[in-house]
RNA sequence: GGUGCGUUAGUUCAGUCUGGUUAGAAUACAUGCCUGUCACGCAUGGGGUCACGGGGUCGAGCUCCGUAUGCACCGCCA
């Protein structure tokens, strides 16, 4: 046995026990008489002490940052205690010292603030799951997972793993793809989510099934996308829509509760998408503050001499309590902020309620106090607020500028708290969306989401307006999970597929195996996924998932630390018959 | 496919606006001193292809163009 107790839980009342501990040197400080050397393993940190006198002073002395040791000695009490870590009463008095391994020095330190940036971070990442933040995220992630079991166990739900070599279907995004040997020029598609697996596990009366599972979708990454993401994939049958809200949000409180002994009372808040996208402008609104949009358009009539208005087919407003003080230059940073490309508006209008009550705006010259002061009652101005417009041509552009405008304006109000959590259900996504790109109608969710009953009528006269029984779970402005009744009648599912203008040999070429099976009994059913790697973040206040996955790759795709990927070798190439050259070393 | 910001010591950064002697700091590392440190302290020392390529200039870390690469974002992500 290489050591009887942890670097973390030894206390004032071990003093006296003899114990032997392995870790890794943290640092020593050596004091010319005495030397201390911190070992540390994932428990935490304890205190070595060695003497002068001590036969082991040379070797510890030599010890070098992250080197492997074993330590045994008597636990004793601190003559100055260190207050700032649990073990900080006691330290070991070694009477034996080890070194199980040398380490070379790292490429950056091993501390809590790493002066190592993210591309050494993850060149490095095994040593950068050394340090504290990093690891506490992985167990953070680890509870998680367990807890998700308990809860879903305990309601009868079966784990069941769903193959990871499918085949490859065109809609939604590009998929990871995986040449077979035994069948040449022929390929797996890695899943972008087990959706119709689940599916037929409902065929199969599996009636509760989920799994904690790796999905692949080859698209661009962000700070919360990675090429392969965790997802918490859930299906139930015989439920409706309200069965599947109350599921899971039972979950969303379970984790809650247990990770973060937050206490989430009442039902969550549901918005119909429609609402969601005319208030905040987004199907995922942050709703830890207010400052809803307020459509403004019939309140400015054309004014001679200001065009600005003029061609607006929306202009909307927020209302920013309490910062009419802000200076010139702050709403000249504003507005720089909405022009900038990735935003794109032309410009920002702004109205300040003064204390007597008066408005004091940016288009004084253009529009008379009365109509300033329909703008204040309107906006439910009081003295002291900034009113915020922002105009333009096209509608849901402009709201989504507005967005961004709302979503900086709550972080420069202190309103985006991390510890401050918001969950809502958005419901009623729309059924389709047009693609310019396609030149058609495309599934918002995906093909197999059931119609709202009310508006299956409109399926044949007006299939834009259809909306879904479809929802999201939204936590914070974050999308954390989403879902939908499916379509278990073939009829109904061969209607969608016409409206996606699939042909029938399309739709039996690519889901003729679903097709096939809804063809002998396929229960009413409805599932949803939440996204783990988000939930992680959201819990620890992480910026990015990456930091809670253990080996993330980077903005590009790639695994700087694996380095891949990577060309093959042309002997590997030949066997899959792909008639790709491999290039010269 | 696009936009923005970056790339200088092992590491984190300053220096770039306003080109001009030997490119600095902190930290890490090495050596020495120190018996109560815990962000130990003190002293000394080593450590640089200023990402790469090109232009312009008497002269470039600094200016211009291109490439690579990192991060954030837009497009994309059923």
């Amino acid at each position: 046995m290489y050591r009887t107790k942890t670097c973390g839980e030894l206390r004032l009342a071990d003093a006296g026990q003899t114990v032997t501990l392995a870790g890794w040197v943290q640092r020593t400080r050596k004091m010319g008489g005495m030397t201390f050397i911190d070992v540390r393993d994932r428990y935490g940190i304890t205190q070595v002490v060695v003497e002068e006198a001590s036969p082991l002073f040379e070797v510890a002395n030599r010890l070098g940052r992250e080197w492997v040791v074993q330590v045994t000695g008597a636990v004793g009490e601190r003559s100055s205690k260190n207050t700032h870590i649990p073990t900080g009463d006691i330290e070991i008095l070694a009477t034996e010292l080890r070194v199980l391994n040398e380490s070379q020095t790292p490429p950056f330190t091993i501390e809590d603030q790493s002066d190592g940036g993210d591309d050494l971070r993850m060149r490095y990442r095994y040593l950068d799951l050394r340090r504290t933040p990093v690891r506490r995220n992985l167990e953070l992630r680890h509870r998680m997972t367990m807890e998700v079991r308990r809860y879903l166990d305990s309601l009868g739900f079966l784990e069941i793993e769903t193959p990871m070599l499918i085949g490859s279907t065109p809609e939604g995004a590009r998929d990871f793809v995986v040449p077979s040997r035994m069948n040449p020029g022929q390929f797996y598609a890695l899943p972008q989510s087990p959706q119709t697996l689940k599916q037929l596990l409902m065929v199969s009366g599996m009636d509760r099934y989920f799994q904690i599972v790796k999905c692949f979708r080859d698209e661009d990454l962000r700070a919360d996308r990675q090429p392969e993401f965790t997802q918490i994939d859930c299906e139930m049958s015989f439920v409706t829509q309200e069965d599947i809200l109350q599921t899971f949000e039972g979950m969303a409180k379970h984790l809650f509760r247990e990770l973060r002994g937050i206490e989430l009372e009442g039902a969550f808040p549901r918005m119909m998408w429609a609402d969601a996208m005319k208030y905040y402008g987004s199907d995922k609104p942050d709703t830890r503050f207010g400052m809803r949009f307020v459509e403004l358009k019939d309140l400015f009539a054309q004014a001679p001499g200001f065009t600005v208005f003029d061609d607006a087919k929306y202009i909307g407003g927020i209302c920013a309590t309490g910062q009419a003080a802000y200076t010139r230059k702050q709403i000249d940073q504003l507005t720089d902020f909405v022009k900038r490309p990735q935003i794109g508006a032309k410009g920002l209008v702004y109205a300040r309620v003064q204390d007597d009550g008066s408005v004091k705006s940016s288009v004084d010259k253009f529009y008379t106090q009365e109509v300033l002061q329909q703008l204040r009652q309107r906006m439910d101005a009081q003295p002291g607020d900034l009113i915020l417009i922002l105009s333009g041509d096209d509608a849901m552009r402009t709201r989504k500028q507005l967005c961004e405008l709302r979503l900086e304006m709550g972080a420069r109000m202190g309103l985006r708290d991390k510890n401050t959590f918001s969950l809502l259900w958005v419901i009623d996504f729309p059924m389709f969306e047009w693609s310019e790109e396609e030149g058609r109608l495309m599934a918002t969710h995906h093909p197999f989401t059931h119609p709202k009953d009310e508006d299956i009528p409109l399926l044949d006269t007006d299939p834009a307006a259809v909306r879904a029984d479809a929802y999201d779970m939204v936590c914070n402005g974050v999308e954390v999970g989403g879902g939908s009744i499916r379509i278990h009648d073939p009829e109904l599912q061969d209607k969608m597929f016409r409206i996606l203008g699939f042909t029938e040999e399309r739709a039996q070429e690519q889901f003729g195996f679903l097709m096939n099976a809804f063809k002998y009994g396929a229960p009413p059913h409805g599932g949803l996924a939440y996204g783990l790697d988000r939930w992680v973040s959201l819990f620890a206040g992480l910026d990015s998932i990456r930091d809670c996955i253990a080996f993330p790759k980077n903005n590009s795709g790639r695994d700087v630390m694996l380095d891949a990927p990577a060309a093959l070798e042309q002997k590997q190439l030949d066997e899959l018959c792909l008639n790709i050259v491999a290039p010269q070393k």
